[in-house]
Parts: C-alpha cells; structure tokens; sequence
DNA sequence: ACTACTACATAGTAGCACTTAGTAGTACAA
DNA sequence: TTGTACTACTAAGTGCTACTATGTAGTAGT
C-alpha cells in the first residue's frame, strides 16, 4: 500500500504502546512486528523517534540489557501514564473509525 | 472527543471528497454537515485550507453562485481525478484501519 | 448602528512520520 | 583481515497536515 503515511499520523504511536503493553520489547523488535502486521513500509528511524518521544513523556520505562547476537537492547514497559495513554487511544480510535464508517455509509 | 487532531490527519481530505461526491456542495455547508456527523471540533478554516489543496491539485472543479442569504458561494464537484483520489483514500482508510484491528485483537 | 448569521480567505504554528546518515556489536566467509 | 550481513540504537533536518487567529464581506432583523 503506498503513502499511507499521513494516515499513519496519530496511529503509529498507538500501535507502538499496544505491542509494548503486551510484552516488554525493544525498538528493532517492535518494527519487525509492525513489518509483520502488515505495515512493511515502516523505517526503523520512525519507530526509534516514537520510542523517545514516549519516554520523554514518561509513558514508558526502559531496562537495558545485553543481547547474545548484537549490541545491548533497550526494553520497553509502559508506565501507569502509559497503559492511561493507550486506554485513551483506543477510545479515540473507536470514536473516529467509527464516524469515517458512518460518513461512508449514508 | 478531546483531541483527534493528529488522527484526523490524512483522512479528514477524504472526508471532505466523500461528502462534495455526494452532491456538489460548498465550504460552509461542508463545515456543518462535518459537525452534524459528530465532528463538532472541526474549525471552518480547516475546511477551507482542505478545499484550497484540493483546488490546487485539481481534483475539484468551482462553480460561483449567489446565495439569498449571504455572500456568494463556491460549489465544488470532484474531477475525474477526484473520483479517483476518492476510491484510492477509501482503499488506504480499509487497510490501515484493518490492520490496526487486527494488532488489536491479536 | 448593532448584532447575528452566512460565507470565504490566509498567514503562522505545532505535531508527527519520514529521510538520511551515522555509530556499534556479533558472526561468518573470502 | 577485510568485507558483508544482520542486529541495534541515535539524531538532525524535511514535508505534510490540521489547527489557530484574524480578517473581510453580504444579508437581515432590532
């Protein structure tokens, strides 16, 4: 699918602190499993700046630890503010998918 | 709904060529018809900033009329090109939102 | 004159995904 | 020992989009 990027606005973000919610994880990891999902257009330097802006609003705390086939990893868990931030994310996208599907519609 | 800005991006063009594709209609009407369908946040000048870009990139076409209680309006029409722009967004706005569910319920 | 509604225009701002380029560790082959 | 490939993170700069704020202007009722 090509240029979806102004969709991916506001979005992205979201899917990143869902996959971290599952799992503590790291940034190469979390692409690979958005390239997985579908979303194979995704450059690793997107998903490093979501990664730090998440921090820097103190929605997720990180563990470094050394991997066996690499340089050391930066594991991601989200904090209290975090797990607030993706509630509201959900609710935000249940609120406007669904009005798009209901404009389509009538 | 507080705050949808970010998430608006790339699909409230879309939804602005959804409703013109309905019936060749104007910015202030389209304005309205966005706040009925729940959009209530959504500034006039957002709208005419939309259907300026969409003017420039020819995928409307103008037609002035006067108007019995007001200025004078502009209708927009979608071009053979604005129809096209229409089927590509919708097909966008189904694989993005697809595969968020999907992340979603996984 | 004043207010309210209708209708359009636009310069400036902020936020986000993306591009590009770089640094580093491990491992394996030529 | 050089090169390549994969793993893993960083950061400066860019472009696009919705939003803010403000302004202009026509019509109509008080």
């Amino acid at each position: 699918m090509d240029n979806i990027t102004e969709m991916l606005k506001g979005v992205l973000e979201g899917c990143v602190l869902e996959i971290i919610s599952r799992e503590a994880t790291y940034g190469y990891e979390i692409t690979q499993q958005l390239h997985k999902q579908g979303f194979t257009d995704i450059a690793e330097g997107t998903v490093y700046t979501i990664l730090v802006r998440l921090e820097k609003n103190e929605l997720v705390s990180i563990e470094k630890k050394p991997s066996e086939v690499g340089p050391p990893r930066k594991f991601y868990s989200l904090t209290a503010a975090g797990m607030q931030e993706l509630g509201i994310f959900w609710q935000k996208w249940d609120f406007v998918s669904s009005k798009i599907n209901e404009l389509r519609s009538k």
